[in-house]
DNA sequence: CCAATATACATCGGGTTCGAGGTATAAGCT
DNA sequence: AGCTTATACCTCGAACCCGATGTATATTGG
């Protein structure tokens, strides 16, 4: 997850660590903040891997500064990551929505569309949160007010984003153009 | 989130790591999947730490089974971590959902509500997902599709949950009886 | 009767993350 | 001149998590 957000931030522009901390923090950081410790290592194993480039700048403000800059196989990686996301990137809301966020990058509105179905399917299929005997338990068996809540809200959230995604799916997909040669009807 | 989830469990009643494993994939592994290499260690690690014990029983089933139960100290811990959450607790989704589900077994409504305050002073802290120059971003300003439905969905969501946590909070505190009597007709 | 499946538990290595701490530089305040 | 704050980077140990792998038992299906 945050492996992505620094391919996506630098495929935008060059940055220094710092400065990818402040946008990394106002992405994720809300939710999740992002140490020092977890960043700085994790630009130098990306650089290790070919990833992006660290060049020792004067710093404008303060101290001196490394800029990152994105290499070629650092975008590639990226397309690699946001084209085929793993089964976490899909389901997990906040790596969910970082891949959101660099969604743009993917340059086929097919292969953005596909990415998007593919959230649309996990959203679909029907889950509880507690089972009782095997049996799924719906929000209005719960005497618990927060249990219910939780199932409250969360149905609550999944039809916002599925009304989003069933929209923005098929703007990107218009139908068939019915050209004179069709291949299907 | 894990040992929360367990101690929450077990807190209802005794289980066997099998049956643990099944309802904490249901509750939070439709998000994120728990590994076997995760959980067992999770009960060693709580059992050396004096919360649960575990006992050896036939399996009723198949192989014999290690049921687990809840000493008066891991529940002390469950109610020490519902009643003082950590800020990632609050801020992050999958844990706070793990946090809700078992939040009953605070037994002062009082302090299920000072949580529940917590949440919701949270959510009501303005926030931007993205910034230009260090001005944040409105979801109208891009252009971009998909960054405008991350905003929109945060958005969406956020509110069915602040409208659910007001009139929670509400209910469980009732206003401040005017009268000289507190005790309330 | 054999294979597959479900039950049930466990370990190990590799990798990631966090928190705490440390080092500089420059600007602004007192 | 000294203090604080913001900028800017880095390391280390402890903890944690995942995936792979391994062991064993009972039921079900072919």
């Amino acid at each position: 997850m945050l492996e992505l957000a620094i391919l996506g931030f630098l495929r935008d522009q060059p940055l220094h660590g710092y400065d990818l901390r402040t946008r990394v923090a106002a992405l994720m950081g809300h939710v999740r903040p992002v140490a020092d410790g977890t960043l700085y290592p994790a630009i130098k194993r990306m650089a290790a891997a070919g990833w992006l480039l660290r060049n020792h700048e004067p710093g404008l403000v303060a101290a001196p500064r490394r800029m990152l800059y994105l290499t070629v196989e650092g975008r590639q990686e990226l397309e690699r990551r946001l084209r085929e996301p793993g089964e976490l990137d899909i389901s997990d809301e906040n790596r969910w929505f970082t891949l959101l966020a660099f969604l743009r990058h993917l340059d086929e509105p097919k292969e953005q569309a596909a990415v998007l179905r593919r959230r649309l399917a996990f959203l679909e299929e029907p889950t509880s949160f507690f089972y009782e005997d095997g049996r799924p338990m719906a929000a209005e068996e719960f005497a618990d007010p927060f249990r219910q809540g939780l199932l409250t809200i969360a149905h609550a959230t999944s039809e916002a984003e599925l009304a989003w995604l069933r929209a923005t799916i098929d703007s990107l997909e218009p139908l068939e153009p019915p050209g004179p040669h069709p291949e299907r009807p």
